[in-house]
RNA sequence: GCAGUUAUAGUACAGUCUGGUUAGUACUCGUGCUUGCCAAGUACGUGACCCGGGUUCAAAUCCCGGUAACUGCACCA
């Protein structure tokens, strides 16, 4: 299904909605997440648990979403973070003051340099806007990141714009206390926030966004010590370097050179082993190699996992190999100590990175599972049932003759175990048909026969085939069908 | 941020050009009846003119400003 589909399920079913939608001054950028986008998020987040943090022994963090300066001057956003931009006097359109440079009169000024040289060439280069001819103002830094007040004197902080950055400050007390070892991975998950200045289609471009991130610190001289790549090597990835992504498995990526060693194609490796569970289409999908002008200011490589929807090729994570850039500036700007022992060896780490957005995996997976089943004149969401928002309905076929009251119980019984739904009210095929919509992956209903045999029949969402069953198999049933793989 | 388009119930749309009665339709949603396993029928019901200002006797409708969404450009650490 395509993005419209999508957005007006989102609405229709309560997976997302604008924030703040009752008032007209709600900013662009933000939305929210209801009871269906919470829980489908929910477990989401308890797969990613299960196939990265449990799979690789990894710890889990949850940091402050407001630092400190120092962290942000270390981190290189303070600096780097924000473009030098030129704005039009006449029609007001704004220009990456590097770039507009760059094209017109040829000449390279790094985008750090001193905002005063960017002033200079575009005055001596009579440089105009391209658009209307008009002429620029002063050079000014836009940061895309939230500067915030601290207590009363104001001070300054700001609202961090990628999780990680916790994970790298808390790195030497977690390594010591929760006796690490090379190599070892930390996850956190939260929210991040940037000052986008054209947030764009709802989830996908967000001020105000979920990441889910890995930082794994390795010893750099052991890159191709990873026993464990053993699980993966056969594991097929779409790996793209120039102009089309080729499928092959881990080992073939490495033996070739696509990727540098058994390390990053190990988390390759596993990354698409859990988006393949989440029920998106990975034959879609594909690690794609960033150029230099591409890169994040901190990556040495990096690999985007993108997958292919109806709006075009979608960044879900980005993969990068931050080499020591990260410690090593916390290192210096805290006076602090961020080198390990491994084995006999003191190192610095160096770190690889799987940063997630959260949100927009969610809509790809929503797209991917969005069906229109013509035949039968249905919506139906696909999901996997253990990422499913309500496991199970729990249907009378009628209110009376006392199926409702026999309904009830089951329900009382299931409700703690299992994301159930009750419903009493309407047709029956209305019922399943809402159901569908949500991707409840089965319904159960109790009608006569019920209160003749205690049985009752679970209907399946995809293929609408109904069994029957006696009530004292609905928990065993369930856990097996919806429990995680 | 620039340009274009748009903004009416939960959703999709009509009405706006040409200002004037109780803002209409479909689906949805709620309650009852009916049927008794796939969006049926039936009756009743809930629910909206994006925000602010102006013009006018009178504004959903005309004018100005704002905001948001969509498309394109630019931006995307």
């Amino acid at each position: 299904m395509n993005y419209e589909e999508v957005m007006k399920l989102a609405l229709e079913r309560g997976f997302y909605f604008p924030s703040c939608e009752v008032y007209s001054d709600a900013n662009a950028g933000f939305w929210e997440y209801g009871p269906s986008g919470v829980g489908l998020k929910n477990k989401f987040l308890e797969l990613w648990r299960r196939e990265l943090i449990r799979r690789d022994g990894m710890m889990e963090i949850d940091g402050s979403q407001i630092m400190s300066k120092s962290v942000f001057e270390a981190s290189g956003h303070l600096g780097n973070f924000a473009d030098p931009i030129i704005k039009c006097t006449k029609c007001n359109s704004t220009f990456r003051a590097d770039r507009t440079i760059a094209e017109i009169a040829n000449i390279e000024i790094p985008e750090s340099a001193d905002l005063k040289e960017f002033d200079n060439a575009i005055k001596e280069n009579k440089i105009q806007c391209p658009k209307c001819k008009g002429d620029f103002g002063t050079t000014k830094k836009f940061n895309m990141m939230f500067k915030v007040g601290i207590g009363p004197q104001e001070e300054e902080a700001y609202l961090r714009p990628e999780t990680c950055q916790s994970i790298f400050v808390d790195f030497p007390r977690l390594f010591k206390t929760m006796r690490g070892k090379l190599p070892l991975g930390i996850a956190q998950v939260g929210k991040s926030f940037r000052n986008e200045i054209a947030p764009r289609q709802s989830l996908l471009r967000l001020r105000e966004f979920y990441q889910a991130e890995i930082e794994v610190f390795c010893n750099p001289g052991r890159l191709d010590e990873v026993e464990k790549f053993a699980e993966i090597e056969n594991t097929v990835i779409r790996v793209q370097t120039d102009a089309e992504p080729i499928s092959m498995t881990c080992k073939d990526a490495l033996e070739s050179g696509t990727v540098p060693n058994k390390f990053v194609a190990y988390y390759l490796g596993i990354l698409t082993e859990f988006y393949e569970k989440t029920g998106i289409d990975v034959s879609k999908s594909r690690f794609r190699k960033l150029g230099d002008k591409e890169k994040a200011f901190y990556a040495e490589v990096a690999f985007d996992f993108e997958v292919e929807t109806t709006i075009g090729w979608l960044e879900l994570v980005a993969c990068n190999y931050r080499s020591d850039y990260d410690l090593s500036s916390h290192a210096k700007m805290s006076k602090e100590k961020f080198e390990v022992m491994d084995n006999d060896e003191k190192v610095l780490p160096h770190v690889f990175e799987i940063s997630m957005g959260i949100d927009r995996s969610l809509y790809t997976i929503l797209e991917h599972s969005l069906k229109n089943d013509e035949e039968h004149e249905r919506m139906v969401l696909s999901l996997k049932p253990y990422l499913s928002p309500v496991h199970v309905g729990i249907l009378s076929l009628v209110k009376k003759d006392g199926l409702k009251e026999k309904t009830d119980e089951i329900f009382l019984n299931i409700k703690r175990k299992f994301d159930a739904f009750l419903d009493h009210s309407g047709a029956i095929g209305r019922r399943y048909r809402r159901l569908d919509e949500i991707g409840a992956p089965f319904a159960i209903t109790v009608d006569h026969q019920t209160l003749e045999d205690n049985t009752v029949t679970i209907r399946k969402r995809d293929s609408m085939e109904q069994n029957r069953v006696d009530i004292s198999k609905i928990d065993s049933i369930l856990l097996e069908s919806v429990g995680f793989p």
